[in-house]
DNA sequence: CTGTTAGCGCATTCAA
DNA sequence: TTGAATGCGCTAACAG
């Protein structure tokens, strides 16, 4: 268990070269190195199981290696895929990944950014709901946004091209011949994805006729009763209204979707027959549940690799302009819009 | 942006004292230290916007309150929900967690075990697949495992009681009527937690003479079309070979669940009317899907707070004995074996 | 090619 | 109650 771990002086002392030497091997520098030096360090590195101090590394040159993504809930099934690509970019880069959950608190938003300062941290990825941009406009460390942008933060973003997708999500349910169209938010709030997903539809809607289009938001809290109730009251409301005309839900993300088709359970509605349900994300059970569910996939395992690329040319100085780098939809018709 | 980070002299300096004093400071060394000087410094503090670099502070005392959580499969659902366990048992003490997704590769595991020295971790939870005892043993942490022993190792335990769990779900669906059951397992490889639900279950099932209980494994790679083809075609063999009996199907986990009733669809069987099912793990969908599956539900949050409270005692020095916590596994019962 | 030296930022003796 | 000095393990000048 307890082992002592062994520093770079019990390697030069086992090698019998100076500490430089042994410091050069480990940072590659192999042309400065004779071969029979080169030779020794190895064979006491591997006798001693010498593994480098990151930390008295870090504290020397200032780079940690360490990267952090910080989230608003880890539970969501989005972030955890943006996640798998970001890991995967860490790797093929030798950083290593540090995970703060802030669990949709600003507080929490906080603590972890002060936290992440005293770990110098050389970069951070941030998918955030409410940080403004006074709280991260002086950070020490570069930053790259994913999803979301932050008002008034002038930062890289990569994420869904929420314009785009809304656009082929609320086409494909016009020309299907939808005529009601019910799309549920989670309180906006001011969030970019939420607005760009909500107003492209609103616009869309708007410019046809003999359509009609209705934004509900809901509260965040799926967990509260309240929720549920509310949600079944609007999708009821919304059939009642609109009685007669072809009718059809559009969710604004994963966690939404699940809630109403519990909801359209309970109301014994059926996806695909009784009324059309699209949804933004494309989890895994969305094959599944109700026969399988119309959606809008986003690459999010790409978005990871390429925010980790992005994040990583700020680390490495790069100056260039703030950059959008925005990934289309794909459109996955299931039965649900039959 | 880049904000030159402050040190504990710039403090020192503009509140006029020692850095001992703010050393002290920091430390909640408060007795030692006069009112005029702890005003000052807290002064100097905030006007610096100052933060300890961890760095050093982990260099000079050996302790970096860094705690590293290892896993096979940051997809799996159970990964996720008991790191929300752990990551609120960290914050309530102090640390800051570290997530190493391992994707079920053992060299993904050494290099991570390498790297967490590195960093000086101060222990680690362990979720893992293969493991051996050896690349454990001469860890310089200490390490609780989660959900799955490591053969030949000592260490503590904390999980599920496969035994109890495995036991309400097969005499649940004894008492209910089955009299044919299919269980399905992923490779079982010696992991501890697939062994016990596996044998408990055969068990159960020999002491009853007019029951008849059938387990597969199959591979670990839901991607591979061969995976979801030799599902279907155990079900098929199975259902024919069982004609006339009730029929259930026992699925060992989440992923599987969701493969197989994706098999059954395929099949034209429908859950709880054409063959029973239930699901080990009971994830957010369980209650969704197929109208409802019945499945053992594990306090997974639980078991994230616990360990990381097992896992403090053990960084605080203590020498108990290996412990295993073993928490029982709820029955949720659903349409899926009406 | 190789080793000696001087800090990185902090906590901790030890003196005052 | 306070501070000066030392060293944690490592890298980066600087000499040789």
């Amino acid at each position: 268990m307890s082992v002592k771990k062994s520093t770079i002086i019990d390697v030069a002392n086992l090698a019998k070269v100076g500490k430089t030497s042994v410091s050069r091997y480990l940072n590659g520098d192999f042309d400065a190195l004779s071969d029979s030096i080169k030779e020794r360090i190895s064979h006491a590195i591997k006798t001693l199981d010498y593994r480098p101090n990151q930390m008295a590394r870090s504290l020397k040159r200032g780079s940690s290696k360490l990267i952090a993504f910080v989230i608003p809930d880890i539970t969501n099934p989005y972030s955890i895929e943006v996640m798998q690509g970001l890991e995967k970019a860490c790797q093929d880069h030798g950083y290593t990944l540090l995970v703060c959950n802030t669990n949709k608190s600003s507080e929490r938003e906080q603590y972890y950014l002060q936290l992440l300062v005293s770990y110098n941290v050389e970069g951070v990825l941030f998918h955030t709901i409410k940080a403004s941009a006074n709280s991260l406009k002086h950070c020490p460390f570069p930053m790259v946004l994913i999803d979301r942008r932050v008002k008034n933060f002038n930062a890289d973003i990569v994420g869904l091209d929420n314009i785009q997708s809304s656009t082929i999500a609320t086409n494909y349910l016009i020309d299907a011949g939808f005529e009601a169209i019910l799309f549920i938010s989670e309180a906006i709030n001011g969030i970019s994805t939420r607005l760009d997903r909500v107003n492209t539809f609103k616009k869309l809607i708007r410019a046809h006729k003999n359509r009609v289009g209705k934004v509900i938001e809901i509260t965040e809290d799926s967990h509260d009763p309240a929720y549920q109730l509310s949600l079944e009251q609007h999708i009821d409301d919304f059939c009642k209204t609109h009685r007669g005309m072809r009718k059809a839900i559009v969710s604004i993300n994963g966690s939404v979707t699940l809630n109403t088709v519990l909801a359209l359970k309970r109301l014994n509605l059926v996806c695909g027959k009784d009324i059309g349900f699209l949804s933004f994300d494309d989890p895994q059970w969305a094959a599944i549940i109700s026969d399988g569910i119309t959606s809008i996939r986003q690459p999010t395992y790409q978005i990871g690799y390429s925010a980790f690329e992005l994040l990583l040319s700020r680390i490495n100085g790069s100056k260039a302009p703030a950059q959008e780098l925005l990934y289309s939809g794909e459109l996955i018709i299931r039965n649900s819009t039959k």
